[in-house]
RNA sequence: CGCGGGGUGGAGCAGUUGGUAGCUCGUCGGGCUCAUAACCCGAAGGUCGUUGGUUCAAAUCCUUCCCCCGCAA
């Protein structure tokens, strides 16, 4: 098949790679522009450029798909298909209708839960116990085209976002080679989505990994590890940001929201509910990441002190 | 030059009106104990990131460079 892959972080370089390597005609690369990265904000390319500079693929990076220029090179390329993972654009319908079978989309949830930008952070925050990849044929909608493929994946306890996008990103890479080899054998059946079980995955803030010690430790618990490692959940130890990098529930001991009922040996927080928290690394303000009880060595923290 | 915090014995920190350094933990040795991550006694371990300077004297003041981190993107 002749393709246009359209997708920017490394997420979707397994999707590209495993086409690639599939021998499929890769005939040009979509990515987000280069953009400046870090401290120094060097202009850095996205890893999917990377990726296709170094097998020769044509790379193209424009900022806006609806001011016609990306479709007439689209039109030039004359793809069967696009290929999408990943990308960070919204496709206009005069693209979506050019190849011959349309395009597809890797969407990193169980359809149609979690329609939207942030699927794999939103599966673990709000306790799903599975998620999954989904191919679906794109339409305008966000995340509302009829599903060709789905395959269910479970998260496990010890899993955080990092852990989920890279078990994610090969089985999205497998499916979609799958499908569009199914595609092209005319194989595959259409499923239309069940709108009334439709739940959304919005675009994740900072102040939305602030911790709130009202809620359960098992709630608490999900956030450390869903906005793990960006943005990172975190509370505020006087007044200095305190990173929680990861914790698990023990409700050990109760006590006000808040409050440090352990210390020394381990740091536990009290949560809502009776239930409570202990903190195993953690990631001071200005500081490096180190584990709770390095932390108390340099900061005393007595029982009662509560965080916020 | 986007803003800011920081580099002190193995770990995390304190110590800036300048007088060669201290805390918690760890390590090693010994003791107590049925036993222990507990307790007691003792010991080792730092040219205070780098360069130059000011000074009788600098971790502490000024200067060069390197590195780490938070925010913002």
């Amino acid at each position: 098949m002749r393709i246009v892959f359209m997708g920017t972080p490394q997420y979707s370089v397994m999707t590209l790679a495993a086409l690639f390597g599939a021998g499929h005609d890769i005939a040009a690369v979509f990515a987000q522009p280069d953009k400046p990265i870090g401290r120094k904000q060097i202009l850095t390319p996205p890893a999917t450029k990377v990726f296709a500079e170094k097998n020769n693929i044509p790379v193209y990076q424009p900022v806006t798909l609806r001011d016609g220029t990306a479709l007439e090179i689209l039109k030039e390329i004359n793809p069967d298909i696009i290929v999408v993972v990943a990308y960070g654009k919204i496709l206009p319908k005069e693209i979506l209708d050019l190849p011959t079978y349309g395009c597809i989309n890797g969407h990193a949830s169980l359809l149609p839960k979690l329609r939207g930008a942030s699927p794999i952070q939103w599966a673990i925050v709000t306790g799903e116990k599975q998620t999954g990849v989904s191919v679906m044929q794109m339409d305008e909608g966000m995340d509302t085209g009829d599903i060709l493929s789905s395959v269910t994946v479970d998260i496990l306890s010890e899993d955080n976002s990092d852990t989920l996008f890279k078990k994610l990103a090969y089985v999205t890479a497998d499916l979609i080679c799958k499908t569009v080899t199914d595609i092209g054998n005319g194989e595959v059946t259409r499923f239309k989505q069940d709108e009334t079980k439709a739940t959304y995955a919005p675009i994740i803030k900072k102040e939305m990994a602030h911790i709130d010690f009202q809620e359960d430790a098992e709630v608490i618990f999900n956030g450390v590890r869903g906005f793990f490692p960006w943005p990172v959940a975190f509370c505020f130890f006087g007044n200095k940001r305190l990173k929680i990098i990861s914790a698990q529930i023990t409700n050990s001991k109760s006590g006000n929201p808040g409050e440090v009922v352990e210390s020394g040996k381990k740091l536990v927080i009290a949560c809502g509910n009776g239930t409570s928290i202990e903190l195993l690394k953690v990631q001071p303000e200005g500081g490096k990441v180190m584990s709770a009880v390095d932390f108390m060595r340099g900061n005393p923290i007595p029982v009662g002190t509560v965080l916020s």
